[in-house]
DNA sequence: TATGAATGAGAATTCATTCAT
DNA sequence: TATGAATGAATTCTCATTCAT
């Protein structure tokens, strides 16, 4: 039980440690005193600290992509999908600002993301969920017809700088300015 | 004039390094070599590395704020202004990649420009270009009354996210795509 | 059965790996590895890093060592003796490169064997079979009155040099090239 | 004064060091510290571990070259050349024992130097000491007819290993031994 | 002001050895 | 005896900063 964790506690340790002080403001020394093992124990999990790092990254991408997956209403019509969407980002990131914070380092930004899209909501083509979303809006001419990446940037551009800004306390997001916000973006998308 | 050059030279190598390796990957005898002064020479214009690199995101900011305020239609309404904003935006952006790449590399990521809002339309609230606009267009019910900061991330957010990935060479912007993402975004926030 | 076959894994793997990267170049746990036993189980049969290797080139010495002794013609004239001696280094060390190299490792040089002398050629001075050589050679008047010391090196010295070369790859010795070698050396010594 | 200094001591003490505890027991604090210097300095004039090592290598096959070249009897007769070849050479190493020990740390052992002959004896073949001599010898039918390589090694085997054992302290050479073991290798290599 | 050689604290990583199982 | 996960001391190398010139 305690030698199981070693590795959970390592990751753990990086999480947050990166979240806070970033890439290079987290020696490998600090992880392992965080997470209680000694200096060369990291290295019997990962083989390097990039390894680490990415390791971390990962973990979040699938616990994001799990939790936008659950209760994804797959067969609803694309507004209430699009809802869902957003309203689980934002949830997601407000209840894990760590996670939010270690992503803003893994990539030079958070828009590293937007590089991953696939990852996140789903790794095939077939199985993205904001890019079938898109496309059968599109069909159904319920939302503009712009490229993906346009749609890509309009709904998730203010879902990151929100949180952003949300994240490092300069605003107070509330339930209510998230829905108007959502629904703006809507707007923004719909036809 | 001599002396002068040489403090452009080091906050000009210093752009374009940390644009091109990040903060991190950037020595100062780098930025030395590069600007073609001595190591420490750079200490008797700047008191840090940190001092410098905040430097050059000053300079960058007054740069961005002149190219905004520059031909901006103060008196036309508020559609125009917006356009105009945004236009100008994607336009230095694209045609200055390294100031890009710079900002993201100097906030965690360019949303840290959000926090700097003020600095950048506008140092003070009177002179505020941005909320100006958002603040006339609620009174004249043209635009939707929410926050400030949620129109602005409703802005800037797809903007920030697109010219990141036209700039990491990931999509190609072109003049049609632009003028329909700021459609887009007009949507989103007008009323 | 299984025990003695561990001991004998970990030498062989020990001396292949010695031999190939260096004595610095061979974790223990890269011993234990290519040895198929756990990385503590060579502390149950060597109490050191420094303990196996030492035990390894004693493995080599004694075998070596009857290389020699074996087929020696012990009662034959001088000449003879000498040139048994020196073919069968040759053909030993040809024969086996692996324990070449490992002994130029084990010592700072291969010469390291000089200060063995005795344990290669015989553990005591009456059974030490150079010595027992030179010394009757030098009383039959057939070789020359010089000190043990350097009738060693006039032998050892050039056979040494030619394998380490051959070893190398530097040159490719056949044997009518030994035989003049171990000719020119016979004319150092003899009287 | 002092300053050019600095490349010379750290030089030295790497030479030193390593001669006595060798390659990998000589942590680059040690010389550092032996040199009076800071651990980051020598990087200042070194790239690495390994070019500091490689380039004490350099100094001393420098020295140990002009050494041989030194008076060395361009149109004597070649029993002459030989004797003086040899003489320089256990000259050289008795009196610069650590330069010796360097070398034998620096190859594998000192045969490495075997690999670079050239550059010990001259670094074209036709500037190549040795290489000249044995030629011409064998030419004049003074040598005998062998392969270079054979010359070599039964030239320099005997020295090397007699000089190994007088630095180790195993024995203590005198001169008229070093007379003595010079021509019972010449009686090798004669016709 | 300008220089760049010198510094030394601090980083990632390796590996011989231990010890609980 | 056998294991291999865990350890942490030790090593090489980097780089922001200083200071004598």
């Amino acid at each position: 039980m305690e030698d199981s964790n070693k590795r959970e506690n390592i990751l753990q340790a990086a999480l947050e440690l990166v979240a806070e002080h970033g890439f290079h403001g987290t020696p490998m020394s600090m992880i392992a005193e965080k997470a209680g093992v000694g200096a060369g124990t990291i290295y019997c999990y990962f083989k390097s600290k990039d390894e680490l790092i990415i390791e971390v990254n990962h973990v979040l991408e699938n616990k994001i992509s799990l939790a936008i997956k659950e209760e994804y209403p797959f067969n609803k019509d694309i507004r209430k999908s699009f809802f869902h969407l957003c309203k689980t980002l934002f949830a997601y990131f407000i209840t894990h600002p760590i996670h939010f914070r270690f992503l803003e380092q893994y990539f030079g930004s958070p828009y590293g993301m937007s590089a991953h899209r696939e990852r996140i909501m789903g790794n095939t083509r077939k199985t993205n969920i904001f890019d079938i979303m898109v496309e059968q809006g599109i069909k159904q001419k319920v939302i503009k017809d712009l490229p993906l990446f346009i749609h890509f940037a309009l709904t998730f551009g203010p879902v990151v700088m929100l949180v952003q800004n949300h994240v490092r306390g300069l605003i107070e997001l509330d339930d209510a300015q998230i829905i108007r916000s959502i629904e703006a973006s809507w707007d923004a998308i719909k036809m």
